[in-house]
DNA sequence: GTTACTTAATCCAAAATCGAATGAAATAAT
DNA sequence: ATTATTTCATTCGATTTTGGATTAAGTAAC
């Protein structure tokens, strides 16, 4: 799709995740770095006699299994190594203010089955989570194998949520949510570990699990009705010190009109260049316009004043995220949510970050349209919650 | 240890790779997280009698020493160990555009002894480079004792140094050092291991391993004549996708004036609130003032010009700062450089900061004003220096 | 002061991990 | 085809590492 032959940078930046217990091993097949016993002796620095053991208890618990030969590096084939994906299920899902997408996962990370279900955020969490709750176990039902148990559930929120204890903090347009552990509610409804993040995180780590290709340092902007962030950072998410990481939404725009936004004050990101902002706008000048997508195909069809609006969020968006660049030095800087799907969103963003950066900081940055489309949050459901999963600690538990 | 099958959150939030090797405990002793066999027993998760082995491994080859009896826990009191300072010394060097500061520590790092120099760095790196390499041989020679040779040195530098090359990119007020890998020239002199890295960074290291005390997000900001930046996360210095991070000298101010800056555009925060340009504003309006140290101290002496432009200095540093708390969500704010000193850049900074950023993401933040004063440098650029001498697998290696 | 409890560090048999050798299976050269 | 070379994975004896038992050295309560 975006493939272009760039100069792969291969950083070996990570932290040391070298975890050489069992769960490490398992996770180092996970994450795609190593295939094969091999390779998995060469990364994790074990004696081959110590891998086949490990390997051997992994398959025997049912957490890995052999996937036939490899291809040869000039001596004999080696057994290739994969997830088994049948011992179990996931589900992600990814709550927006009306809407809520669901997908199933196998334990490989693979999808099943997905679903997309109109919703109302604002009908409480008691009424929301055991729709969720029998939605996610329908799912299950219906699309998964027999054995497949449901093993856990990542869970995208439209708000701020803290760090380390995943409570909804102030989150507009989601009346008695606040201060809400989302993810223990589900989790007591469900009976499995549910893992609760702001859906700008998960999309960020969607986006990074996706295109798996070493990126230590990414930023992941959602520009939909309104503007998140999640941060990746050496390869993973960033939440800060209470989990605010990436909370761009009230940082105010220079020289952009003084509207009131729902955070009391004027000026900020989210009410000049959100989606909600632009429709809003396109009404007050007499446009007919009723969602964000509805200004996306106006835009396409070569409305001017849509076009015009677009753009200028993308300048506005772009100019907060040039302070950031400067500031964070990513290596990739993704634009998701609706309006990513705007040419006219997309070239401003460009234009303000390459205007306002130095070259020093932009020289080897991409800024990308996201690869994960609608799919992104809950693909990252369901990577942060099997991250859960599988952690080391706990395979290592399980494995007597 | 984790819970059981219900719902519950993930809390390993420290990256820190528990390396259980033998290099790893000694780190374990040097961060302080653990100053007796017990402790690191406990901490690393190694059996009380491994660690024994161990322990005498690295007393053996003179890496760690014992240091008498700690305090009792409710049992037995624990034998302390401490690295052993006494095998080498290092040097850590702040670079300025006209000043140099040297600082001899031990292996342990402590500070033996410290010279602060003036220096022209448009002289060149030829010349300077060998000056270092001088002041430095003659500071081990002069301060050390007999066994405690040169083991390597950390080196500050006054511009952008890329990751991971370590080479000046583009540095202004430095001419003749433009794409020069200044660690590399400098270890080819001494014969030991140079680091080199940009100085606000330095200053951020120096400042999170004084004050020990477990912050895992910090924001450094050094506001001299220029002003810089250095961001720890995860508790690691964090250098971006190419060594930029934190380099926010030129992010464009809102509603400032539009003084021209060296990177060719107008506005950009260096220019209109580094000390620099604060001199040269004070000096336009007719006030003597030579450098930023009489700024500071004209309005410790109620100079009503000098105190304003000082507030609007930090005014305007907070405006940019606030979005990077935004972003970045550190728990601690920390500001240093000679403007940290005037009480008046300090407050505009938390104004504007207060003013700016929402309570969510202030509400734990700390904002304080740097411990180490002028000495931040040297100390960011020892612990660096030791840090990678003190590196795992070099220590591993050593010990065979 | 005595007794009960807690923590620290070491000793030693049992379990694991390692490393070299070996067999297995491919490619490359003769 | 035959031989040499490379890589993958396992076997097996040697070496670490472990975890419980033991000794050492303290605190707290009575």
């Amino acid at each position: 799709m975006k493939g272009n032959g760039r100069a792969m940078t291969l950083t070996t930046d990570t932290l040391s995740g070298l975890d050489s217990s069992p769960g490490g091993i398992l996770n180092l097949v996970r994450s795609g770095a190593s295939s094969s016993r091999a390779e998995i002796a060469r990364i994790a620095g074990l004696a081959p006699s110590t891998v086949t053991t490990r390997v051997e208890q992994l398959v025997a618990h049912g957490f890995l299994r052999e996937a036939g030969p490899g291809s040869s590096r000039g001596g004999r084939r080696p057994t290739q190594l994969e997830v088994n994906p049948e011992t179990g299920a996931v589900v992600g899902v990814d709550l927006g203010a009306h809407h809520a997408s669901f997908g199933l996962f196998d334990m490989a990370g693979e999808l099943l089955a997905e679903q997309h279900l109109d919703m109302e955020i604002a009908d409480g969490p008691d009424r929301i989570l055991g729709w969720i709750a029998e939605v996610a176990a329908r799912m299950v039902d219906e699309h998964a194998a027999p054995g497949q148990a449901l093993r856990g559930v990542g869970l995208g929120l439209p708000g701020p949520v803290d760090y380390p204890g995943r409570r909804l903090v102030s989150p507009s347009r989601m009346p008695g949510w606040n201060g809400l552990d989302a993810g223990a509610g589900l989790g007591d409804l469900l009976g499995v570990p549910v893992v609760a993040d702001n859906d700008a995180n998960l999309m960020a780590v969607g986006e990074h699990a996706s295109t798996n290709d070493g990126v230590a340092h990414l930023v992941f902007v959602k520009a939909g009705s309104s503007i998140g962030c999640g941060v990746i950072a050496w390869g993973s998410l960033f939440h800060g010190a209470r989990g605010m990481a990436g909370d761009i939404s009230h940082v105010a725009v220079p020289n952009a009109p003084a509207v009131v936004c729902s955070c009391g004050r004027t000026g900020c990101l989210d009410a000049v260049a959100g989606g909600a902002a632009i429709v809003a706008s396109l009404r007050a000048a007499g446009v007919e316009a009723a969602d964000v997508q509805q200004v996306i195909r106006l835009a396409a069809d070569g409305h001017p004043l849509a076009t015009q609006m677009l753009r200028e969020a993308g300048t506005r968006t772009g100019v907060v995220l040039a302070t950031i660049v400067n500031f964070f030095n990513p290596q990739r800087l993704v634009l998701g949510g609706a309006l990513s799907g705007a040419e006219a969103f997309v070239a401003g963003v460009r234009s303000a970050v390459y205007t306002e950066c130095l070259p020093m900081s932009t020289d080897f940055l991409e800024i990308a349209v996201s690869a994960t489309k609608a799919r992104g949050g809950v693909i990252g459901a369901a990577r942060l919650v099997l991250d859960h999963v599988f952690d080391p600690a706990t395979v290592n538990a399980a494995l007597r």
